[in-house]
DNA sequence: TCTTAATGTGTCGTTTGGACACAATATTAC
DNA sequence: GTAATATTGTGTCCAAACGACACATTAAGA
């Protein structure tokens, strides 16, 4: 038996949300079509499946491609299917959603790419279902981000409270108390205090922290379970 | 432009974690494969995408294909693409998750496709990464049940709260105070007393209700976020 | 030196949650 | 028919968490 009979293949891509935080809101890492279909159009950095790679792989060497980052956060969003979601062929799309730091990409491929950050509140339209998978990713951030420890992914590897609490701000569109906030994630235990300040800052500086690894690879997953930790 | 060329078009696959509760544990829904491959092992039930078929209604196809169900609660959980998981040839599947009443299904259809409900405790082994997919939709469970009003999908239309205590028990393999417990669900607001008892009880009859279908919609997403509505 | 803007820390009252007690109901044993 | 038993419904208490808000500290620029 080398191969199932009567079945239909399908072309597999995957499409990559990229996330990032300029210090104001969230942004999105979209390319500006120069191929077709659609040239010209904006979409998600994609590509196609490769026959000898895993699907996670093929996200790594995507984002790669576009980025030259590796190692970065990335995760299975969902898999967009409708029949005509894509006109020239049906294609199935894995999608995955990646968080970066939007100053350490590297500037020459993402400009070889025609890629662009985009702000979500006037997004460009997107071709395909694009748009609901951003819509789809960022619901997910929203969910993830409320009970993991993830925003870090969006920022630098020191970073200030009142950094941190506009990234909170960003991503759930709404005023959060400074001072509560700044309480919450204190009585976490993840935040370390490297003893430097933020030399940025127009008046007082900010302290900058960094994070616990390993108490952030530790409470990564014990997050997950506001209810004790199940037994089975 | 008709086609995308040069490029490899794969097996795409449905598989479906079927779960249920038997007012003592989470059960699967599993069948012995009496077709190749693997003719007598434990796997999921699945099936292939058809070319004109999107995944949901190909997901939706199975489930009723096995169950005699429709209108169950469905969920893509995420898609199993790694090279080697299916010896027979490249197969990417998509993995949905399905909560039933246990009582709900044909009996004559489960049946006919040898199909069992096993114990996660003593599970059987499962053919190639079925079980990794089980793990993960039984994560997927803890998770969204811990914030959704998702459990009531898994029992009939009117239940008592000891049931519910029961469930949630199960879901999470630990004992909850029967007392707190009571109390945090009727604050929810989404129970209903149909003025009925249970009469199945041995001792005192505990009071049957049904979900406030109204409030389960709007809490259903309002559960999401635990930090108030974001505005964006 | 004063003003201003941003940051760090603290207080207070309410709400929530976990631990636990007790009363009510229905079946079974005697 | 009554007592014992198991199960269910409701309540109390205390500690922890949370939201709303005040005040002190720091640094740049007027």
């Amino acid at each position: 038996m080398n191969q199932y009979p009567h079945s239909t293949r399908l072309l597999v891509a995957i499409d990559c949300i990229i996330f990032g935080f300029d210090g104001d809101e969230i942004k999105l890492l979209v390319i500006k079509r120069n191929f077709e279909p659609e040239r010209g159009k904006w979409s998600l950095m994609g590509g196609f499946v490769n026959q000898e790679e895993d699907l996670e792989v093929g996200a790594e060497r995507i984002l790669h491609e576009l980025t030259g980052l590796n190692n970065i956060y990335v995760e299975q969003l969902l898999t967009f299917g409708k029949v005509n979601r894509d006109p020239v062929e049906r294609t199935i799309s894995v999608v995955f959603f990646a968080l970066i730091n939007i100053h350490s990409h590297d500037e020459e491929s993402v400009r070889a790419h025609n890629a662009h950050w985009v702000s979500l509140k006037n997004m460009p339209q997107l071709i395909f279902d694009h748009e609901k998978m951003v819509q789809n990713a960022l619901e997910r951030l929203r969910y993830k981000a409320a009970l993991h420890p993830i925003g870090f992914e969006l920022l630098p590897e020191t970073f200030t409270i009142p950094q941190l609490h506009k990234l909170y701000e960003a991503i759930y569109g709404m005023q959060l108390d400074r001072r509560n906030f700044s309480r919450k994630i204190l009585s976490t235990g993840l935040l370390v205090d490297t003893g430097e300040k933020n030399e940025n800052s127009a008046t007082k500086k900010a302290i900058l922290y960094r994070l616990d690894k390993e108490k952030y690879e530790d409470k990564f997953h014990s997050f997950w379970y506001f209810m004790p930790e199940p037994s089975a």
